[in-house]
DNA sequence: TCACGTCTCTACCATTTGGTAGACAAATCT
DNA sequence: AGATTTGTCTACCAAATGGTAGAGACGTGA
């Protein structure tokens, strides 16, 4: 693979139009035209619709996993900074990226096989995130509750304030820098006194 | 209308299909199929697919409404109460009805029409809820924080663990009645302590 | 009986979809 | 130079899509 170029634009392309409009609702065709080049490029470079599907999830996880694991290892012992940071990791793709958490957020929407590869991705971070909340929870550290349940919670507290601007919008929020540095920190202070030991 | 239940079993099959598929991906034979008609019959009752969503919006939000109206009066006086018996009560549709939150969420994937349709609907129960809110903060009795970009956190948690049951099979839940128990005490618990005065 | 409105159907149609076959140019190898 | 690989293209195709036109079955009121 020489030239990789024109691979990693349909990539980068699909995955943002996958997390913003959906992943069954975007042809072919629309990414194609995004790029500036013809579908059966796109078809060159992925042999398939499906294959395209796995290969762009692939690349989110990566972006995804990086970011996380950055966080977690970035601040101090203390688990409520910690969880904040990962917060704040998350929240950053939200700016830079919406499409990503969207991407990941399509999980449901998709057939047994993507779902199970996508899984196959994100278990180790997700196993990680469980067995650091049931160690803190122990020491008393954390509001003891059921920590799986737990990390499900935050992630759909987490990814849904980034997935849904326009929920918040109904809700009178105003899309702009100033808006999104006030959801950020609400949005912290929430998580922060959710899990704050009792 | 004499007779409404060949469109009410529309209404009710296609909101089922949109919301657990997602709208861009249910053609209009699909729905047809799965009431056991044709579609040129869906064409009748609603004189196009744009108009389809418009009313399956309204069926879903009417729904919704009823639900949680009846619960934001059932409670006494303490909000942490109230906001726990909404919570219940939008938990409730999860079991019974998945496709009912999952349709809410489709939003961010409709166009500028649709949304606009369905927060018409919704607009009044939100400010209701964001006022309600506010009044309670005032008085001390809730943590005290931005109350709009509160409403639209407790929406995120709420909707993302009824309709991401797949993301939270990633995190080791298993589905079934007392999973689906567990998940709501939890969710309970999450936001009681978010909420909390402090 | 007859006209009329209600409801579902068959028969089409233009467009879009994912995908195949293969031409053609540029770069790379021998 | 000649052969081969790489990358993009044009030309198709069968299936599925949203939608139109209109036939026919059914009941209801005059």
């Amino acid at each position: 693979m020489v030239n990789g170029s024109t691979r990693i634009r349909i990539l980068n392309t699909a995955l943002d139009l996958f997390g913003t409009r959906g992943v069954g609702t975007v042809s072919l065709d629309d990414i194609a035209d995004a790029v500036g080049v013809r579908k059966q490029t796109v078809l060159y470079w992925f042999k398939s619709r499906s294959g395209l599907i796995d290969a762009v999830l692939d690349h989110a996880a990566d972006e995804l996993l990086v970011v996380v694991e950055a966080a977690i290892r970035s601040r101090g012992d203390e688990p409520l900074d910690r969880v904040d940071a990962v917060v704040c990791a998350v929240f950053r793709p939200v700016v830079r990226r919406p499409a990503l958490l969207g991407l990941i957020r399509e999980v449901t929407r998709l057939d047994e096989s993507h779902i199970n590869h996508l899984r196959g991705r994100l278990s180790a971070v997700v196993e990680r995130c469980v067995s650091y909340l049931t160690s803190e929870m122990e020491k008393g550290r954390l509001r003891t509750c059921d920590p799986m349940v737990l990390a499900g919670l935050l992630y759909s507290t987490v990814s849904g304030t980034g997935t849904e601007p326009i929920v918040l919008e109904t809700f009178g929020w105003e899309p702009n820098a100033a808006g999104l540095r006030q959801v950020r920190r609400e949005l912290r202070g929430f998580v922060r006194a959710a899990l704050q030991p009792n």
